[in-house]
Parts: C-alpha cells; sequence; structure tokens
DNA sequence: AGCACGCCGACT
DNA sequence: GTCGGCGTGCTC
C-alpha cells in the first residue's frame, strides 16, 4: 500500500502529494484525510494522506520509497469533502495545498517538528566526566536541541563532536498541541437493593456517607462529578474515598469538554409569530431545503426586519430533515447575545467557533463537530471549515461584511468557499444583509442568486428619521465643539426622559498617530512607511504592522516643542467632551483600550442593558448586531472620515457604516433619530443612507464602479512584491509585468508595478501589480505557472511575491 | 522551508 | 593544512 502525502513544508517547491510505503501494521488506521509523520529528507514532518493506491503513483521508485511513520488520529481530521476542498482553495488562491488544509483544522493540529537531542546506549556515569549537559542527558535520555542551546551555550559547540563518538543522537520529532480536559466523577457499583442494604449497615455518625448514597438512591445510575457534589451538596473528599475503599463507589477521570459556557442557562425563548413578510420569505427557501437542492438565496432585508428569525427557522427545518447547518457571523457580531439566541433554540445541538475562545476550547467544540455531536456551528469566518458530512444549510450573516475576507494565506473568502460547498452539497446558501456587497447584489439581479426583501420592520415600526447636520455650517454658526446643535439638543432631549443612546465614531482618519502641534512633526515607524499610534496603557507610540515601539517622548524630536501630543483615540476625548457639556451623564466606553480584557467586551454591554449608562459610545464594534429597546437615538460623530481613504470601496462602506448604525435606534416601542455630522452631506452614499434607500445608493455606486473599472465590473488580482532593496524589487515587479502581459487577454488590464500605498514594512519596500479583468478563464493556471517562473528566476533574490485574489485591502 | 553538500578565504 | 563562510539543490 502506497499513501500520496502532502508535507507541511508550505512552499511551492514541494507542493503536491509525496509517495510513501504504508507499512503493515498502519494499514489498518491510514485513511485519505490522515494526519501522519513521515521522513522528509533529513527531517520528520507532518503531512496528510491525499490518497492511498496500490501501485503508487509515476514517481513509484519502489527502492527509494520512505515508510509512513505514524498515523496521528483514529479518524482522520479531514473529511474527502474538505480535502477536495482544500485542494480547491490551493488552485483558487494560489496558496500551498497545505497552507489550505492547515487553515481548516483546529491550531493544536499543526504539528511542530522539533530536533532532539538523544542519549546513547554509550553514555553512562563514566564517560559523562564533568560535562554539565551529558550529566542532564544521562538522566533525561533527551532534550530539545534549542533547549540545549540555550541552557548550555558553551557545551553546544561540543555537541558535534559527541555525536561523532557515539555518545549523542540527533531525532526528529512530530508533536502537536492536543491536550485534554478531565474531570473527576463519582460513579456507585450497587445496585438499589444493595444501596439500601449499604445505607442501613452505615455507622450512626457517618452522617456525610450516608448523605451520598442516599443521593445515589434517588438517582439511580446517575454519576456525579466531584465539582458538584461539592458546590451543591458540601461533600468532601474523605467521605467519597471511604465509600470507595469499601467498593462501593468508584471515583474516575472522565474526559470533558471545556465548555466556555458552561454553568449557563439559557432561557427558552418562545418563537415570535412570523410577519408577512418573513412568511414570504421563507416559502422558498424551505421548500428548496425540503427538496435537498443547490440554491442561493440573498436576503435582503432592513435593520429590524427580523432576519435572524427567518434564519434560525430555516436552520430548525434542516435539522429536522436530518441534515447540518453552518451559520456564519463577522467575527464582532459573535456576541452573547448572539449565542444566547441559538442556544436557547438549538440546546446542545449547537458548537460555537470564534477567535474568543482558547485553543483548546476551540479544539473541544472542533470535535463535537467531527463526533456528529451537535447539529449546528455558529462561527465567523473559519467555521465554515465545520468537518461536517451532510450539510443542508449555510447562512452568512451580515454578508457583506469584511471580516469574511482572509488577509493572510490562504486568501480566502468565506462566501466564495460557502458557496462551493453549497454546491457539493446540494445544500442551500442564504446570504442575508441589510447592506449587501455590491458584487453580492449585482449577482442576484442577475439571477445567480434568488433575491428576497423584507424592506419592513418588524411590527411595522418605522425605520428611524435621519437628521444630517452640516458641520461647515456648525463652523460658520462659531460652535467649536464636536457635537452639533442638534446632536446636542437630542442628547439633552434623551436624557431628560431616561431613554438611551448609541454615539459612533467613524475611527478612521482618527487614529491616534503622534503629532507635533507647533511643527507639524509627526511620529513615523522606522522600519515602516506609516504613523505610530499612541498606546495610553504604557505611554508608547508603536507601529501597528511590525511592532516598534518607543516611549513616548516629553519634546519633539524636530523642534523640542512640548507641545508634542497624541492626537486622541478619539473615544476619550468624546467621552470628556460629553462629561463637560452633560455633567452627570453616564458614558460606557467600548474601545480598544476598555475592551481588551477577556469578557470586558460582555460586561459594557450588558451593563448598558441594564440602564447603567445612558450612552454607548464606541468604533465600529458597537455598529452592528446589537439591540437595545430603549435605544432611541444614534449619534455619528464625523460620517466622512471613511469617505476619504484610498479604497474604491470608501463610498460603499460609509454607506453601510451609517446604515448600520442608525439600525440601532427605535426597534422596539419608542421611534428612534439618527444624526449623522458630516462635511460634505451632498455626498451620494449619505444621501441615500438618509433615505434609507440601499436600490439608489446601488445604482449610483455600480456607475462609479463601471466608470473606474472596479468589482463588480472587473474583477482584481493584487501581486505584491517585498524585498530589502528597491531596485531589487522594481526588477522583480516589472520582469512579472512583462511575463504576464505577454500571456493575458487583450481586454484585461494591467496596472503598474507601482509603489505600494504603504511603500515599506518591516524594511522591505513593497511594489505591486494589480490586474483588472473581466473574463480570463485561465487566470489561475497562469498566475500558477508565473509563480512558478518566479520561484525560478528568484532564487537567490528572495524577493518575497504575494497574491492575492478579489483583493479588500489594497495596501 | 530546512538541511546537507560543496567549494573558496583567514586562522592554528 | 583546517574551520567555516553561505551558494545550490533536494526532499517520495
Amino acid at each position: 500500500m502506497i499513501a500520496q502525502i502532502i508535507v507541511d513544508v508550505p512552499v511551492n517547491r514541494t507542493n503536491r502529494p509525496f509517495d510513501y510505503r504504508v507499512p503493515a501494521w498502519l494499514t489498518p488506521l491510514i485513511r485519505v484525510g490522515s494526519r501522519v509523520v513521515v521522513p522528509f529528507g533529513p527531517r520528520k514532518l507532518q503531512g496528510y494522506v491525499t490518497g492511498i493506491t496500490d501501485e503508487g503513483t509515476d514517481f513509484t521508485d519502489h527502492a527509494r520509497l520512505k515508510e509512513v511513520e505514524q498515523v496521528l488520529d483514529d479518524t482522520p481530521p479531514l473529511t474527502k469533502e474538505l480535502l477536495d476542498m482544500s485542494e480547491w482553495m490551493s488552485k483558487q488562491y494560489l496558496c500551498p495545498w497545505v497552507t489550505a488544509v492547515q487553515a481548516m483544522l483546529p491550531a493544536v493540529l499543526k504539528g511542530k517538528s522539533e530536533k532532539w537531542l538523544t542519549a546513547t546506549d554509550d553514555l553512562d556515569e563514566d564517560t559523562c566526566g564533568n560535562s554539565g549537559l551529558l550529566w542532564e542527558l544521562s538522566r533525561k535520555r533527551q532534550l530539545p536541541l534549542a533547549e540545549v542551546e540555550k541552557q548550555f551555550p558553551e557545551e553546544y559547540l561540543l555537541v558535534p563532536g559527541w555525536i561523532h563518538s557515539g555518545l549523542l543522537a540527533t531525532e526528529y520529532q512530530v508533536k502537536d498541541r492536543i491536550t485534554r480536559k478531565h474531570q473527576s466523577f463519582v460513579r456507585c457499583l450497587l445496585s438499589p437493593e444493595q444501596l439500601a442494604e449499604a445505607i442501613a449497615s452505615l455507622p450512626a455518625r457517618a452522617e456525610q456517607m450516608r448523605r451520598v448514597l442516599t443521593l445515589f438512591s434517588q438517582h439511580a445510575d446517575q454519576s456525579f462529578s466531584m465539582q458538584m457534589l461539592r458546590d451543591e451538596w458540601g461533600i468532601t473528599r474523605s467521605p467519597l474515598k471511604s465509600l470507595e475503599a469499601k467498593g462501593w463507589l468508584v471515583m474516575e477521570q472522565v474526559e470533558v469538554y471545556r465548555d466556555p459556557y458552561a454553568n449557563r442557562k439559557f432561557s427558552d425563548k418562545a418563537k415570535p409569530e412570523f410577519t408577512p413578510l418573513q412568511k414570504q420569505v421563507l416559502a422558498p427557501v424551505l421548500s428548496s431545503i425540503q427538496s435537498q437542492q443547490y440554491a442561493a438565496y440573498l436576503l435582503h432585508g432592513v435593520t429590524g426586519s427580523g432576519k435572524t428569525e427567518v434564519y434560525l427557522e430555516a436552520i430548525e427545518k434542516t435539522l429536522e430533515k436530518g441534515q447540518e447547518a453552518i451559520f456564519l457571523v463577522p467575527e464582532i457580531s459573535l456576541t452573547p447575545q448572539m449565542v444566547e439566541r441559538f442556544k436557547a433554540r438549538f440546546g446542545a445541538d449547537v458548537a460555537v467557533l470564534h477567535s474568543g475562545l482558547s485553543q483548546g476550547e476551540k479544539f473541544d467544540e472542533w470535535r463535537k463537530i467531527i463526533r456528529k455531536q451537535v447539529k449546528v456551528v455558529v462561527g465567523a469566518r473559519s467555521a465554515i471549515f465545520a468537518p461536517f458530512e451532510n450539510v443542508g444549510l449555510i447562512v452568512i450573516d451580515e454578508e457583506h461584511e469584511s471580516s469574511y475576507k482572509q488577509e493572510e494565506t490562504p486568501r480566502y473568502h468565506a462566501r466564495e468557499v460557502a458557496l462551493w460547498r453549497a454546491k457539493r452539497n446540494h445544500a442551500v446558501l442564504m446570504m442575508g444583509s441589510a447592506t449587501p456587497a455590491l458584487e453580492t447584489y449585482a449577482l442576484a439581479t442577475r439571477g445567480r442568486y434568488t433575491l428576497l426583501e423584507m424592506p419592513e420592520r418588524v411590527g411595522n415600526r418605522p425605520m428611524p428619521a435621519v437628521h444630517v447636520v452640516d458641520m461647515r455650517e456648525e463652523l460658520q454658526a462659531e460652535n467649536r465643539s464636536m457635537f452639533s446643535r442638534k446632536l446636542h439638543e437630542m442628547i439633552a432631549d434623551r436624557l431628560e426622559k431616561q431613554e438611551q443612546m448609541v454615539i459612533f465614531l467613524n475611527r478612521r482618519g482618527f487614529s491616534t498617530f503622534v503629532m507635533c502641534r507647533s511643527c507639524g512633526y509627526t511620529m513615523r515607524c522606522i522600519h515602516c512607511d506609516i504613523s505610530l499610534t499612541y498606546h495610553k496603557t504604557n505611554h508608547t507610540a508603536r507601529c501597528h504592522y511590525c511592532g516598534y515601539t518607543i516611549a513616548q517622548p516629553a519634546h519633539c524630536p524636530e523642534c523640542q516643542s512640548e507641545h508634542i501630543r497624541f492626537f486622541g483615540t478619539g473615544t476619550q476625548k468624546v467621552e470628556a467632551e460629553l462629561a463637560k457639556l452633560f455633567p452627570g451623564i453616564r458614558v460606557i466606553r467600548m474601545d480598544v483600550d476598555t475592551t481588551s480584557r477577556k469578557g470586558a467586551h460582555e460586561e459594557l454591554l450588558s451593563k448598558f442593558r441594564k440602564g447603567q449608562g445612558d450612552v454607548l459610545l464606541g468604533t465600529q464594534m458597537i455598529a452592528k448586531g446589537l439591540d437595545f429597546p430603549r435605544v432611541t437615538l444614534a449619534g455619528i460623530i464625523a460620517a466622512d472620515t471613511s469617505l476619504h481613504i484610498p479604497d474604491f470601496r470608501a463610498a460603499e462602506k460609509t454607506f453601510q457604516l451609517l446604515t448600520q448604525v442608525g439600525g440601532r435606534a427605535g426597534r422596539h416601542e419608542l421611534d428612534g433619530d439618527v444624526v449623522i455630522q458630516t462635511y460634505t452631506p451632498e455626498h451620494y452614499s449619505i444621501q441615500h443612507a438618509t433615505r434609507h434607500d440601499y436600490r439608489s445608493f446601488y445604482e449610483d455606486e455600480m456607475l462609479q464602479r463601471r466608470r473606474t473599472g472596479y468589482p463588480p465590473y472587473f474583477r482584481l488580482v493584487l501581486l505584491t512584491f517585498s524585498h530589502e532593496d528597491v531596485p531589487v524589487v522594481i526588477r522583480s515587479a516589472h520582469t512579472m509585468a512583462d511575463y504576464l502581459r505577454q500571456r493575458l487577454a487583450e481586454t484585461t488590464i494591467l496596472l503598474g508595478p507601482v509603489a505600494s500605498p504603504i511603500a515599506r514594512v518591516k524594511d522591505r519596500f513593497r511594489f505591486q501589480i494589480m490586474l483588472k479583468y473581466r473574463d480570463e478563464p485561465q487566470l489561475s493556471a497562469l498566475l500558477a505557472q508565473a509563480t512558478a517562473a518566479f520561484d525560478e528566476w528568484n532564487k537567490q533574490q528572495k524577493v518575497l511575491m504575494t497574491i492575492d485574489v478579489d483583493p479588500y485591502v489594497l495596501l
């Protein structure tokens, strides 16, 4: 038996399966999708089985085949579907196959290959001499080489000699980081009759033992965790030990899942009546689910139209068919509120995956999925890789969110992966948003997705009234405050009525750079072409890209002025201003500073929910998903800061943000107002957001995209080159540009090479090429070919090239 | 990516 | 004469 295996060397040169012989003792265990350890050159590496054959492939130099050394799991972590999907991803996104595989699996499964130093049989007390290292090794028999270098730096140089003389040897070991959590449980070994007898036989003073046995007699055949016995019944270890000694019960270690939601009760909420609109959009979706045929829907529903209920119902019907469902949400809106809704509805059938979990917790949630102990997965981007085998429904909530795009290799978009998965499984894909991505809506209007519209809020709640304030007029009226008169007046009004508010600060442009007010000098990173960010906690200025950190200077390095200061996070400034204008106002500020601690996010929101704050003040993180009945005002301090960033999606992002923030207000009994402050009130994204008019925004923005040649009219590929020397990058980028120009279709536009907007990161200069194309069916193949050619002519130069298909960030 | 193999300068 | 610099090529 011969296995094809991809190894954990994520470079193009090794990006293909290698043949290995499977020793007889492993044949019962090894499967396509298995995680294995194999020798590779002089090393040992982790790999994944992509195929199993009797005779091998065209390589088949049987004499030179090495053997698979280990199969790491009893059941393969990769299903056939995931394996195929990873292969497709590696072609689609031009990434090494093994990188795509690793993106699908919990991080603890990624094995680390380490070189170890081991003692041979020749090493004994006599041969150790006065070497501390040899003594250590004669005791422990083996140590990681890196450890040896650290602990015995002066003896490290002698190691090759000892290897030569046969006292030591080196060996590779592949270790994953799987850990399992265990809990002590107590189980009774007696039958009910024996139990009664035992209780009667206990001495009168054996109070605790009697309580334990009584408990077991009341709950026959049940076992109790020690923790529970202690916490709820006040039973300590010693009576249990005595009972165990009598042979009446046993204490055992049972593996348990790490459950971040343990000890939480989820209330069952009654299913609400569906509105006519909800019924109308559900009908086709449920019928697709019934027929188990591929179908893709775009649910375009205004904020507060009750999309989540639609999703929940569709999921429930999928489960009733005996199929599984994946529910994707943007990282930021995977709030406790959302989780609670799912847990209340589907109980123990749900696994939750998000970045707040520890690696161990993620692994446990993943195991619930692969062991078929859950039917629904709720999670951020990577939850699309849930190892289900009978997926009937995939839902993507807030489908326009940019967090569905991964910004590292593999640079995939969860929406695209979901589409592949839905087709493969004959499943239903449902994307939902109040502000769909232009690409998605365009495909829906062309019939590629079925468009479902919910233009009204639940219970016929009116959309909030939107007031646009021209901040230039405020300035003319001598109002230099960051609050317009309108917003000021409305805040005062809400305070009086004891209603709540959400105040949103668009952080782009309000960054926290450090600038001298006297000479205008700004602090910049010495390795990267960007401004340093001020960090209040330890009074430092820090680079977001490379981590370069310096103490915040007291004087300007340029002009010695003392007036060098950071231009605040914004939120802090707004908070101070609010306190000044409205004495006694209770502000709950949510930004990077106040939410960095684990659980802080949740705490602040629940504080606000309980009414312990008048204002929820924050950045992007408060823009979506939140639903507080008493919020009747949403204020946006500076709507246009995101309008002027150099990004073809700037207008779209602004429209989405304004719509989402506005959607926080007046969702329940009380009517809501939205105040948008801006210096460009005439801009179409602000105008259409004001009228809650997605369709008009879509049409205007489509005209722009057509004019400028951006998606959805053109698709993009971004190639970025980086190197320490400018001439070297430039030459490299030009060679690639020439290579591509000769082979691309005439209608394809190649822009550049030009310096990247952030021209230097970590001391490497960056140049980029942008491809804009409409029809280029062989593009992936061409880019793969180009990458191979690039590797060939770039051998000694060490220029790095990254390819981003359908990029979101053009920096 | 690592790692070994191999071919030229500054040391015992 | 040898130690070690890092260019080159390979990994089933």
